[in-house]
DNA sequence: CATCATACCAGACAAATGTATGGTAAGTCA
DNA sequence: TGACTTACCATACATTTGTCTGGTATGATG
């Protein structure tokens, strides 16, 4: 009977289980028997219960499939993929097939956070370090507070903009001394959500 | 026996499937029963197959919670959480837990890549819409090409800046009008790896 | 040497989970 | 009206999956 020094394996189970856990299919007890070629499933048992002892996995108990990521500071919040949108509609989001660039990973702080990611095309907030190409993710909400960026829907097209409420009205300011502010009349102006991260990917894959 | 109109469950139902399955956690045919206060299992298997013949959702067929977001869902490389750093060793990443300040979930396209995250303190790359605060992802090579990105160790300090290379020495330029480029001696000078993605987070948890 | 901790195996059992069969009820259409 | 489709319920069975009990073997330590 092959066998390794101690701890040797475990670490290599513990790589496999989150990036299966990551990816979103967690295995069974008998999945990680079968991916490291033991003989007996309580072998793998043995070594995911002491991954759960150590405070590296949680778990449902008794649950198939229940070994999870734990909720440890050290990890952050849990992540979840979040749709990437070329359109973005001004309803709920029942997202049609062909408005769905793809999915991106986000650390969600709570989990009844409705989130969308869009790219941006224009130069009105390089200002602000946002650029062309970048995406933004966006936390749906009908309200938001002056001075946050937040993402609007003006005659059905979506602009990134700072915005600055007054007593009268609402303008969505450029962050670009070579865009003028929007003033947008009431009932052309839908506020989607507020920025809450921007990303940048520098190298197509 | 209340019963709504046709489509309308399924609706609800995909909704709570696709959500579960992007955060990691797919549900059992008798969790989706139960979330729906349904009396029977075969209820809410019918949606769900009902679900998979539409292309909808995928299957492993027999497995425990063996549905699936189907292939043509664009769901991108897998997600790995990469180590968030405060301080940059100049050798291999064996991180020490003082310099570890989180993990961020990434796409990685490449399973070989070591990636890390650093966070910019200075204003040295603004003009390249990179802000202080924001988070640089990493990815470690010994080398890169002019123009490129990069983090280097100058005499134990990490910093960000743009790569020129030329006949005889290396620049390490910022994108700041208030910033002169950096000559160093090449033995002071140690490229850590280039910048893959920039993340910049507007909101506090 | 005996003891202990760790890494593995073998087999059986309990529970969770997927699946199948039979059914009711409501709405639509010819 | 009958036939068909769809949305639900009830029950039972088959299979997968988690768990437990008993075991061997190796290396380190007193």
């Amino acid at each position: 009977m092959g066998r390794t020094p101690p701890g040797q394996t475990r670490e290599r189970i513990y790589q496999f289980v989150r990036d299966r856990l990551l990816s979103g299919f967690p295995p069974t007890v008998r999945e990680v028997k079968e991916a490291f070629n033991f003989r007996s499933v309580q072998t793998a048992r043995e070594h995911l219960e002491a991954l759960v002892n150590e405070g590296r996995l949680g778990k449902e108990k008794g649950k198939a499939r229940g070994y999870r990521l734990p909720d440890s500071s050290r990890l952050g919040p849990p992540t979840r993929l979040v749709p990437l949108l070329g359109r973005v509609p001004a309803g709920p989001l029942d997202i049609a097939a062909e408005d769905l660039e793809g999915y991106i990973p986000i650390q969600a702080h709570h989990s009844s956070e409705e989130l969308f990611g869009l790219r941006v095309r224009g130069v009105s907030m390089t200002g602000a370090g946002i650029l062309p190409g970048d995406i933004v993710v966006v936390r749906r909400q009908p309200t938001a507070d002056s001075g946050d960026i937040v993402v609007a829907l003006i005659e059905d097209e979506a602009t990134v903009k700072r915005l600055r409420i007054s007593k009268n009205h609402v303008e969505l300011h450029p962050e670009n001394p070579d865009f003028e502010p929007i003033i947008p009349d009431s009932t052309d102006l839908k506020l989607l959500g507020k920025v809450i991260e921007v990303r940048r990917y520098l190298e197509r894959p």
